[in-house]
DNA sequence: TCAAAAACAGACAAGTCTGTCCGTTTTTAT
DNA sequence: ATAAAAACGGACAGACTTGTCTGTTTTTGA
């Protein structure tokens, strides 16, 4: 938290994925960064530059927390089901506020190519990290898909029920 | 499209799927509906009062075009694979936009536990639906969570692609 | 026909938003 | 020590937001 440049992205990561993109404003943000508006504006052009740089810092954590989780388990099997559990330890340490690259997407619009392709560039990232670890395009991506609705529905429904059930049905699976 | 109640959910329903929620003003929408302001105080009382209007509508629209659209295969598993082909004629027919209800998700806080359940009850209709069709409840569940990521990711990749993909999963599965 | 109900136009309050600019202070590096 | 770079506070522009209120006109039904 030393420099302001980093001081801004970790206070914008906190907000934007607990209040949203667009309910969470620029003056909220330098505020509870301690840094000045101007200087904001020297080091993001837009903020959203800033979305693109905060959904860079977020891709980066979320990869990194993930392959340390699923890293404890040694077989392919428990690792790709440990991706489960930690979709729901996940939702445990946040509050169930789902995937933040997801929600960025329901709230932008046709003119903010540059933020979406950031997004599919992070959702296929995903992909290739299950076919990675399956081996075969089309179960990985299945898995893939449970994978994903599980974020969903457990942001839908506050909870991790169905994140257990995929998890079920991804054992009989493998 | 005759009283101005009508016209305020007709137009609110397109602006919302379109731009999002938070992003559409209701300036916009009684300028569009053709309908004053005092007016719309009169029938809403408030913006998130009508967004409750505008995902109840969605919701009978929804089902009504998705029984409409399964209704006319005769098995229970032609019935299903349709539903996966609703969504890519959904999809282009509404720009790609995804699920009204979850991109609606995506943009409510804490506070606006009255637009969450809206969206719950809807997609507990649709778990529901599946169930009625397949019987057993995990694999109706598994189709479920199918059905979900296809939406999510054909708004994410501005395609059919996975929907497709998701299709030859079912296909297999029942 | 006539009274009540509904819809109207539009000003207004009080706040929010992003982004720019200016002059000052602090930090950094030589 | 000194010059350049970085960060500062904060005013300001201009547009937007939701919601209220007043007074007028239109529609409706008995």
């Amino acid at each position: 938290m030393s420099t302001p440049k980093k001081r801004i992205i970790e206070t914008a990561s906190l907000l934007f994925h607990q209040q949203g993109y667009n309910s969470t404003g620029i003056n909220q943000i330098i505020s509870e960064a301690n840094v000045a508006k101007s200087s904001f504006y020297e080091h993001f052009k837009s903020k959203d530059d800033l979305c693109i740089a905060f959904l860079n810092a977020r891709h980066d954590y979320w990869f990194a927390e993930l392959n340390a989780y699923c890293a404890k388990s040694k077989s392919t099997k428990k690792r790709i089901l440990s991706a489960f559990d930690f979709i729901q330890h996940m939702n445990e340490k946040e509050n169930f506020r789902g995937c933040s690259f997801l929600n960025t997407l329901s709230e932008i619009s046709r003119e903010q190519g540059a933020i979406l392709a950031v997004i599919q560039a992070h959702k296929n990232d995903l992909r290739a990290f299950f076919e990675k670890e399956v081996g075969e395009k089309l179960l990985s991506e299945h898995i893939y898909l449970l994978f994903e609705s599980s974020i969903i529905e457990s942001q839908l429904f506050q909870s991790n029920e169905l994140v257990e059930k995929a998890k079920k049905i991804v054992n009989t699976l493998i």
